[in-house]
DNA sequence: CGTTGCACTGCAACTGGTTGCATATGTAAC
DNA sequence: GTTACATATGCAACCAGTTGCAGTGCAACG
């Protein structure tokens, strides 16, 4: 139920509506938790009946009205007993894997192709993590305490998509090698 | 639905029982989809229905009947129709950046702790990994044309289990780094 | 002789997440 | 004027996966 603490985490650096945690988990949470905004509602009606948040209804003009999340004490109290629980080795699921294992039983230049579009896609993503760690963490060895763990988080971005990159080089290189086909 | 798919792979490398399956989903398979064996059993009877897979029970002496399953060639075409589709990013879920990013709302000590676990958990799986590949593809330049998807599945399994590990040792290099606690 | 462990299959209840739909209002573009 | 887009919230139906339980039977350990 880790969406529940990626709320946690988010309310406790800033309240926010629902549709603002939407699109934070589009983006800067999304990076490594995804959540459509149905199930973001959904989860913020059962946290607050679990007084992890409380809400409050602002009118707006032009727009409709909104509920603004804040955490609670007890959601803190809740997300630092998170924090300190031991984590289990997370069950990793890829379809790409998949796929790749499945090279020979299918159609070689369409995984190819796959694997370019793959390659495009982390380039990208890597790009967006390396102009995000120039524009927030400039000077990474000067960080205040309280932008260490989103940093680290970054970083591990970074890099897991300089792997990936790798990873398809490394498929490219020896399916695309002369000869073959 | 990839469960499915990941089941066809197995199943076109060799017929295989429900239970022997699951234990495949303990390791190799397993490395990069986890599945329960109620998950494969419920799936193989669906799978039987849809004709991707057929089965016939085989008679043990000493050991309960078994169900052998194979490949149709009904599966054989969904799984060439599989590779060739595009695959769309797989959304990511990461409990542990999850904590790390709560890292300021929590407990640093126990995190810390966590981080030295995961470690440990990954340098165990790269081992496993880098034995996997020596054993089985001792000379990667001369594989056989089946043994190219799960050999560069493999290679990624290896350098994503290293990133993992040099991102670890970047959080410890930083939370440990003297002064701080 | 009893317990543990492996081989083997499966159902039932539940949870987390996805997909599709509904609804309301204002602003900007065509 | 109409169409599209952004803001804003939510329900209902469905699907995939987890957890817990249940049963058979043989082999090995102590």
């Amino acid at each position: 139920m880790a969406l529940e603490h990626a709320i946690l985490v988010s309310l406790a650096e800033r309240s926010a509506t629902g549709y603002e945690l939407a699109r934070r988990f589009d983006a800067s949470i999304g990076n490594f938790w995804k959540a459509s905004h149905q199930q973001i509602y959904k989860v913020l009606g059962r946290m607050t009946l679990d007084g992890l948040v409380t809400s409050e209804v602002v009118e707006q003009d032009g727009r409709p009205d909104k509920k603004v999340y804040a955490i609670t004490g007890e959601g803190r109290e809740e997300l630092a007993r998170f924090t300190a629980e031991p984590s289990t080795p997370e069950p990793l699921r890829s379809t790409f894997a998949v796929k790749l294992r499945a090279l020979a039983h299918g159609d070689r230049d369409a995984v190819l192709a796959d694997v370019h579009a793959k390659r495009a896609h982390h380039v990208e993503k890597l790009a967006y993590y390396q102009a995000s760690a120039e524009r927030f963490y400039p000077d990474p060895d000067a960080l205040h305490d309280a932008d260490v763990g989103p940093y680290l988080v970054l970083r591990g971005g970074i890099i897991g998509e300089q792997t990936q990159i790798s990873w398809c080089d490394e498929i490219l290189d020896r399916l695309e090698r002369p000869g073959p086909r």
